[in-house]
DNA sequence: AGTGCTCCCGACCGATCGGTCGGTCGCGGA
DNA sequence: TCCGCGACCGACCGATCGGTCGGGAGCACT
């Protein structure tokens, strides 16, 4: 490696090129209908420099998700425990969850296919498992958080389980739902007004759901 | 066409059984993952059989989510109709949409995978765009809903689109999500009891958000 | 008996798949 | 100077891909 480029990014090993370019493909295409050697055109190397790098096309997919996974867990894991009650921390947790999905358009969209294509993929290389146990952390911190909301008093009382199920498809499925949700929303979801408007949404149907106060 | 039979189901032709092994292999593996080969296995029948009745994959595959998505809005459209006020409308469409996706565990999935596949495939058959017409249809009739009930004082100001995004992912996601979504549940998210559950939390999410009614 | 039609099949096509192999090139260290 | 080594490549492999083709079995109608 030549020393690290004082000038920062700019300069990438080829292995981060590779994952780069593979992370939008599979996103946007998944796994199966990516061919090794459109991945290489893209990169700019021939096809088998891939294996210079990954052993296998699955081994090259399994890193790609558990890089996301593992950066998602690493920021995400900050916020929640920064301080504040519950319902602070909710939704400090929230919001990071919809900035970090929306400044990386291909995050939603391999999370998805992550957990669609598991049943598939020839079972458990390392990173794979590595993955799994960083977002399944994640969301136990999050379970955590609301049963300690729900004892103080500051939440009602939700299933838990069912509840981080509807955070999570609150989240991230609108950034993975690509054409029909700008369709659905009549403007591109991943410009920052809209961001912010989904994060206002999430944050008020946890205050108060749907429903007027004045009617009931 | 040997006339229909009195038994009712039980034969079927063959031509729905395609689709319905296809509608499960899709479903499960997604369409570049499934060859024409297995799926012949599966139905029985050899593999250019399949092509006596449809043209292509693709139009396969756009046959399977067509059918699929015309149903769905078959049933929800109903529901639609129905009388209520806003509220009970609405809270009627997502019970009906929930119990549609819990007796179907293929629609949750086809469904999302239609919107993440469809920059994909060749462009705009004739079924797909009447399938992307009947969601279309149902997704701006639930708007209507909700401009409805917010125009009655029922419902607080919400923003329309970015609600109607919610609701999907509140409802589809978690029937999508498979061996994550029976990892966070601890349980079959299809068995009839945490479907139950599954309804109730989503109603009372609409009725009452989370935070506890006593802490504001 | 013959004709036409639906349904189905095996054999085959060119293209592309993931992956292997032998080898070239440039660079840092001895 | 030479060597070892990481990075890279083109050519090639068997397998499988979607799709075509010619034909056969069964049935209805004349």
């Amino acid at each position: 490696m030549p020393a690290p480029s004082s000038v920062a990014a700019a300069e990438q090993t080829s292995r981060d090129k590779i994952l780069d370019a593979a992370e939008g493909l599979f996103a946007k295409r998944g796994y199966a209908a990516i061919g090794l050697r459109e991945l290489a055109e893209v990169v700019g190397l021939g096809k088998s420099s891939l294996f210079h790098h990954f052993r296998t096309k699955a081994q090259l997919y399994a890193a790609v998700t558990a890089r996301i996974l593992v950066r998602i867990e690493a920021r995400l894991v900050r916020s929640l425990a920064a301080g504040g009650d519950p319902l602070v921390r909710l939704e400090r947790w929230l919001d990071d969850l919809v900035d970090l999905l929306a400044e990386n358009p291909t995050y939603a969209r391999v999370l998805l296919r992550s957990l669609f294509e598991d049943d598939d993929l020839p079972g458990d290389l390392p990173e794979e498992i590595e993955g799994r146990r960083a977002i399944g952390d994640m969301m136990a911190a999050v379970g955590g958080l609301l049963r300690e909301g729900m004892g103080a008093g500051l939440f009602r009382a939700v299933h838990v389980n069912h509840f981080l199920l509807t955070l999570v498809g609150v989240t991230v499925f609108p950034f993975a739902s690509g054409e029909f949700g700008a369709e659905v929303l009549g403007k591109d979801l991943f410009d920052p007004t809209e961001v912010r408007r989904r994060k206002r949404e999430v944050r008020a149907l946890l205050r108060s759901g749907l429903v007027a106060r004045a009617s009931r």
